[in-house]
Parts: structure tokens; C-alpha cells; sequence
DNA sequence: GTGCGTGCAAAGGGTTTGCAATCAG
DNA sequence: CTGATTGCAAACCCTTTGCACGCAC
């Protein structure tokens, strides 16, 4: 078959890894996701969760968001969006969140559908990422 | 001293593994340029390489553009600016480069010298990067 | 001479992989 | 039964670090 995933079988621990990436709107890393399930799956392993996010990846049901401070963040949500990086303390927040403030988020919504092809170039504004520094790390360093 | 690089001896590597970052737009990893001096400097090691680019980096002298690839990727152009990446060959491309189509400089322009802070979140669009294909990956997979 | 700068090799941290045991179909 | 799935530990890759030597001042 040349549809991913078609000689594959069910498996709790699979279905549970992805369970948890899209539970969140944090934007795990492996690690994140192994420490959140080892207590309810004593067996796991952390080789099954870097295994399963792969093919999760490669077929499309999750996506990166990149390495931040070293380790690759996953996005359970699948539809291109902008993103936003605090990079103080590598939290990753959609361009939709409630908590960024609403300047921000026009500017968002004007990229957030549009894929721009010139000169050859594929650019997916979709797939943006802004830098800064979050309302508590700002507040940190204020109060610091 | 306070300032950074007080205490710092003169170092004819040092000065040319700058000079190397800071010869290239091709946002280089600390392989690269350590592959580019190696035939000048014999006994160049690639320890010295990361320990110099961290020193530029902590003093300002040099930026990270994130990792690419499994690979830390540094500019010496260090004003913020943004950054277009290509996600098939990982090349990464300043968003006034000629090669870049004329469209997408406009999207860059209105976005290089905003800085915004709102609802205590400080948005540095200058550090925006973009992600598509570059000309020429869109044409080996139109090809091929 | 003092102590920063460097090469080398070992150690680190995140991720991948080989292998034998296990589990789903 | 057959082959996908997993745990474990080793391997990998990029990056950092400990140590002794060498160079700048």
C-alpha cells in the first residue's frame, strides 16, 4: 500500500502518545509527553514515544514546531498557523491564543490563510514564527 | 571590568572565525566554519570554533538564526532582522536578498522595524522568520 | 611569569536504532 | 503463526567541557 500507516496495527501506547500531544496547547517535546504518560503506562518507554511522534509526522498527524533550547516541539494541531516563541523561557503559543495581545493577533489573522508563490518561491506565512518574551518572563525581568 | 571582553588576549583564530561568519549570508553552522578555515589554520579544532562563536554571541558580536537540521545556524549581520527558511534544503535567506521574491520584501518591510509591546508581551517582528521552499527546491520537485 | 587560548578526547543531552521479547491480527 | 510494536541499551550527532600545553601580554 502507498497509504501511510496501512500495515500497521493498533496499540494503546500509540494511541495514548498521541492522545496526549493533542491535549495540549503547549507545544511538548518527547520528554514532555513520556513523563506525562509513565505514570499511567508504567512500561513505556521513551524510544516508543520518539518512535510514534515520527510516524505521527510523517503521516501528518502532528506537526513540528521546531527545536527550542534544544529539544524539537510538536504541535498536535495539524493546520499550518503562525506561532509565537517567548525566548526566555521557550513557551510556544498559537496565534490565536487568548492571552497574546490583540495587536498582535490582526496581524496574525492576515497571515494566518495565505500562501504566497513568486519568483519560484513557495512562501507559507502560515507557518510564521515570531519571537519575543511573554507576559511572565517580561514581569520577571521587571521585577528582577 | 564590567564590559564584556575585558579580559581577553588577541587570538589570530578567534579573529578568523569571525571574519568567516561574518564573510558569508549563508547564515553558517559552526561545521562550516570550521570546514572553510581548516586548510588555512592546520591546527584548527572544531572546539575552538564553538567556544569563539559562543564568546561572539554572548558579546553580540554574532546572532543565532535557530537550528536547522539538527544544526545551530549563526548570522553576523546582527541587527534584527528576519529571516526566510527553506524547509527541504534548510537555506536561510535575509528577507532583503535579492532572490527572494519582491512581494515577500514588502511583507518584511512592514514587519523589520515594529517592536511591539502590548499586554505585557514584548513582539519583536524584526526576529520573524518565514518558512516555504526556495526557487530551487521547488524546482527539483517539480522535475522529479 | 601569568593566565587566556587551544587541541584533544571524553562527556553531555536529545534522538535514533539494533535486537530480542511481546503483542495484535 | 507472522509481522508490527516495544524496552533496553548502545549508537549517533551536535555541542560542551576537563586537562595539559602553548601563546599573548
Amino acid at each position: 500500500m502507498s497509504r501511510p500507516g496501512a500495515d500497521r496495527k493498533h496499540s494503546k501506547k500509540r494511541d495514548a502518545i498521541l492522545a496526549v500531544v493533542r491535549s495540549t496547547v503547549s507545544h511538548p517535546g518527547a520528554q514532555w509527553v513520556y513523563d506525562r504518560l509513565k505514570s499511567d503506562i508504567p512500561g513505556l518507554s521513551l524510544a516508543t514515544v520518539y518512535r510514534n511522534i515520527n510516524l505521527f509526522r510523517q503521516e501528518g498527524a502532528v506537526a513540528s514546531v521546531g527545536v527550542i533550547d534544544g529539544e524539537e516541539r510538536f504541535d498536535g494541531r495539524v493546520e499550518p498557523h503562525p506561532h509565537f516563541v517567548c525566548g526566555c523561557c521557550g513557551r510556544v503559543i498559537d496565534y490565536d491564543a487568548p492571552e497574546l495581545p490583540p495587536q498582535f493577533s490582526k496581524v496574525m489573522e492576515k497571515l494566518k490563510d495565505v500562501t504566497d508563490t513568486q519568483g519560484g518561491f513557495i512562501i507559507d506565512y502560515r507557518k510564521t514564527v515570531f519571537n519575543g518574551l511573554c507576559a511572565e518572563c517580561v514581569k520577571a525581568k521587571t521585577t528582577a
